[in-house]
RNA sequence: GGAGAGGUAGCGAAGUGGCUAAACGCGGCUGACUGUAAAUCAGCUCCCUACGGGUUCGGCAGUUCGAAUCUGCCCCUCUCCA
């Protein structure tokens, strides 16, 4: 399979500044760019489909370039939902350096930071060299601009459009950079860098467009109780990211191995029918989990994913050793108790409810387990004597939260 | 600068003097069912060391026995006009 027909089958290409594009796609040999804002100091999960096709173009014999927007970052990309708050300078050289780091470990591409250009550009230079190329009124008519001129736009996010138009006509300049690839929520921006580099210096520039990954709700793909899977396993460990991706919509789990592992046409559509077949086995889920787990953090990363699920989900933990607890809930939040502990109290140092009151309520709705033994008395005090080894004991919130309390010597 | 409309819990949106800690929907948390899925059904969702206490309806100051609801000033947003 020709790599356009492959982007095509994974469901990676939305919209084409050119029909062109499937050739030069296939020739090989393109620069091309991917930007991201430091708004944070990882990717996450959001990112990552973009970033891999970045990758499989890299592997077919292109040339990636990473931007990523130091002076860009300072404005803010228009949102639909109102202006964005601005980050201050100590942030985002923080944020910088984690996501250079990050990407060249992960992806080994080429990182450039557009603040290093942009930052010299004279306000005057700018209106007469760049504005002057954008009418207000085909600004106006980006899909992004329309829907905030209902609620506002300072004029400060209005002129992201243009900041990012420059970059493309730079990267053109400095490393003859030809297309841009990006998610559709980036086509206004990107057409615009399209067009002006086709006006000032009449050369055909390339843009193509994946679609946002939803799930099956529609909303963005990669939270999980509102906060981002982020790539960094500080951030969001491996368990944690493995047990996401197991636990994903049976209707998507298709469209994810295609958009997120690099399994071929064959073993994925192999997987697809495994699954029909027998969805409660869940091996698309596993493969899925597997291939992401392990090109972020490697064959140990997984291991230690697949130990810890083990100890969580494949028995009774009333049943098991201490030791076996110990490395099993590596990841779980740890808190140090004395002897006799009020089980409210052990909650909320644990950090499963912000309050007493809200470990009530818990208890009350049945959500809460000592050792694998749900709990309805309150006054519960947790005994050094019932824990694993006279040493640990496990508190559950739910079905999947775990937190372990270590006794004091 | 002028005229009008509006600012209610994470979001959307009711409520226009006491019965309101504030309907309803979404989102979130939890329980049941399952396959650690989805769908469905049920409970919780301002805060708290609670048979109770504290603080809310853009901000401040008033009127009143009593205010999200009335008055004044201020701040912010939108629409139209200039």
């Amino acid at each position: 399979m020709k790599l356009f027909d492959e982007l095509k089958w994974r469901g990676l290409v939305k919209d084409m500044t050119s029909p062109e594009i499937e050739d030069k796609i296939n020739e090989g040999g393109l620069t091309f760019y991917i930007g991201t804002d430091p708004t944070g100091d990882s990717l996450h999960l959001g990112h990552l489909s973009s970033f891999l096709i970045a990758k499989r173009l890299k592997d077919g014999g292109h040339h990636p370039i990473l931007l990523i927007g130091g002076a860009t970052g300072r404005i803010g990309d228009p949102k639909p939902s109102g202006e964005r708050q601005m980050l201050d300078l100590e942030t985002l050289n923080h944020n910088i350096e984690g996501l250079t780091n990050q990407v060249e470990r992960l992806f080994g591409f080429e990182v450039v930071n557009n603040y290093d250009w942009i930052k010299d550009l004279s306000l005057l230079d700018f209106l007469r060299d760049t504005g002057k190329y954008f009418n207000i009124n085909y600004m106006l008519d980006k899909d992004i601009i329309r829907r905030r001129l209902e609620t506002g736009i300072t004029f400060t996010e209005f002129s992201y459009m243009l900041l990012q138009a420059y970059d493309f006509y730079h990267l053109y300049k400095t490393h003859n950079c030809r297309m841009q690839v990006a998610g559709s929520d980036q086509w206004g921006n990107i057409t615009a860098g399209v067009d002006l580099i086709r006006k000032k210096e009449g050369v055909e520039a390339y843009a193509f467009t994946m679609p946002l990954v939803t799930d099956k709700a529609g909303n963005k793909f990669g939270k999980s109780e509102g906060n981002a899977m982020w790539l960094d396993s500080d951030k969001t460990s491996p368990y944690a990211m493995y047990q996401f991706l197991l636990n994903v919509e049976d209707e998507k789990v298709i469209d994810y191995l295609k958009i997120f592992t690099f399994l071929t046409k064959e073993e994925i559509e192999a997987l697809e029918i495994l699954h029909k077949e027998h969805p409660e086995h869940r091996d698309a889920h596993k493969a899925l989990a597997k291939e992401i787990v392990t090109f972020l953090h490697g064959e140990s990363g997984y291991a230690k994913a697949i130990k810890i699920t083990e100890t969580l989900f494949s028995g009774d933990i009333k049943d098991m050793q201490v030791e076996d607890i110990k490395t099993g809930l590596l990841d779980a939040p740890h808190v140090t108790i004395e002897d006799a502990t009020n089980i409210c109290d052990a909650l909320v140092m644990a950090g499963a409810c912000k309050s007493k009151r809200e470990a009530r309520d818990l208890i009350k709705a049945n959500s809460i387990a000592l050792n694998g033994v749900k709990i309805s008395d309150f006054n519960l005090a947790i005994k050094k004597e019932e824990a694993f080894g006279r040493e640990v004991a496990v508190l559950r919130r739910g079905k999947k939260n775990w937190y372990v309390l270590q006794f004091l010597k």
